[in-house]
DNA sequence: CGAGAGCCATGACTTAGGTCAATTTATCAA
DNA sequence: TTGATAAATTGACCTAAGTCATGGCTCTCG
């Protein structure tokens, strides 16, 4: 994939006039990176903003006892790291590869000089903020008013409705889902093990399908 | 306090140049609320943008049994409800008075063309939307990676590096403070008293005396 | 002043979910 | 194919923290 065809790919660029677009690629680089490497630490001097083409990139945090807590999985087309562009300087999380992954990357002075120019870049950006801090409070929400049953079947019906069956394969290894929903592997199992035998699910490796939607509705919303 | 003074006192504006300063009071509308009254509520339309000048207003969830999740609580000079300006249209959680309360309301489609026209005032916003954004993972890290007696101490921490003493009272009534850690008063009560036994702390109705500072850190960073 | 309302403390009890440890099952490179 | 490494399951156990219930203290308002 040639350089102008990868950022046409960022949903962010969506509908910048021509000549803008153009000079996105002169700002940008390329970075690859193998499946599990680190694309930066929380804390350090950063100048972020990624996007990636190609692979996955797992935000998180850890504790000092090594818990992990994930707080968004970044595919192609979406877009992180803007944080440090605007405020601190510095990422308030960790980025590591969960895939092998190629991403752009826009220095933090140029891409910032760009959307000082561009009001309309501008309004998106303030946009995407917007909408991470809507996520995260989605997030805290969970975190601390839902147990985990609930969270586990609300990620679900989310995987559910971006596809077209009610079986589909798990979007990441069932360590990480823990992980992303803030709990372990083996609470998850036994989540995974309780629905199973209720006839609300059916798991067969990383292929669920949902068998009783309503009822998996209900544990979402705290129903029991 | 005249409109003018006020939107003077909103740190967001500070450093704009006079013309544009002096446009601010005519698209601001000045609001009042009594203790215990609604700003606005999670979900439904909302076109905001709120600075206090007088008094405090806490954001918070609520689960359907009924626990409180406090998000931030902001008080004069401070700014919130950007979220719904910029996207969705919807407030991500509820506001409500903690006291009695003035503030300066900004409508959606008056600030947002003011926010086009001035890059200045686009990269404020940004940056201020990055710093909540900030301070949101530092939230989910703090429920998700840590147990209350570390954020409780943390709490504590904070409080103390806005002072000038090791005594000073508490900001908020400790049922609020729970629910703004992601707990309960009886939990907190608990806590209290541990911490007193241990000669960490001491406390006197909502004064409270730090003794021990550096073990009241070392909890606050789980060294239990 | 006295009655009610809110706030806080504390005890008894329960439980969700984490820890530890032992196996089983996948995955993948050689 | 096989051996090794990682991922997942499962059981036994433990504990942090929530629920429920009671009682005291403080403040306000009639």
């Amino acid at each position: 994939m040639d350089k102008l065809a990868a950022v046409k790919s960022v949903m962010f660029f969506d509908g910048l006039p021509e000549e803008k677009f153009n000079k996105l690629p002169d700002i940008s680089i390329v970075k690859k990176y193998r499946k599990g490497e680190t694309l930066f630490v929380a804390d350090v001097l950063a100048n972020g903003f990624f996007a990636p083409i190609k692979g996955r990139v797992k935000i998180f945090r850890t504790s000092p006892s090594g818990k992990e807590q994930i707080l968004h999985v970044f595919g192609p087309g979406e877009a992180f790291g803007e944080v440090p562009v605007f405020e601190g300087g510095t990422f308030p999380a960790n980025g590591q590869a969960i895939e092998p992954c190629e991403a752009l990357f826009f220095p933090r002075r140029d891409f910032k000089n760009m959307i000082k120019e561009d009001p309309d870049l501008a309004m998106k950006m303030m946009a995407m903020l917007s909408q991470k801090l809507r996520i995260l409070v989605n997030k805290i929400d969970d975190l601390s008013l839902k147990e985990t049953p609930a969270r586990v079947a609300s990620y679900l019906l989310l995987l559910r409705s971006s596809q077209d069956s009610d079986t589909f394969k798990l979007d990441l290894p069932k360590g990480q889902i823990a992980f992303y929903l803030g709990t372990i592997q083996e609470t998850l199992s036994r989540i995974f093990k309780r629905f199973t035998e209720q006839g609300i699910i059916a798991l067969n490796g990383n292929e669920i399908t949902i068998l009783d939607m309503d009822q998996l509705k209900d544990i979402a919303d705290e129903g029991r």
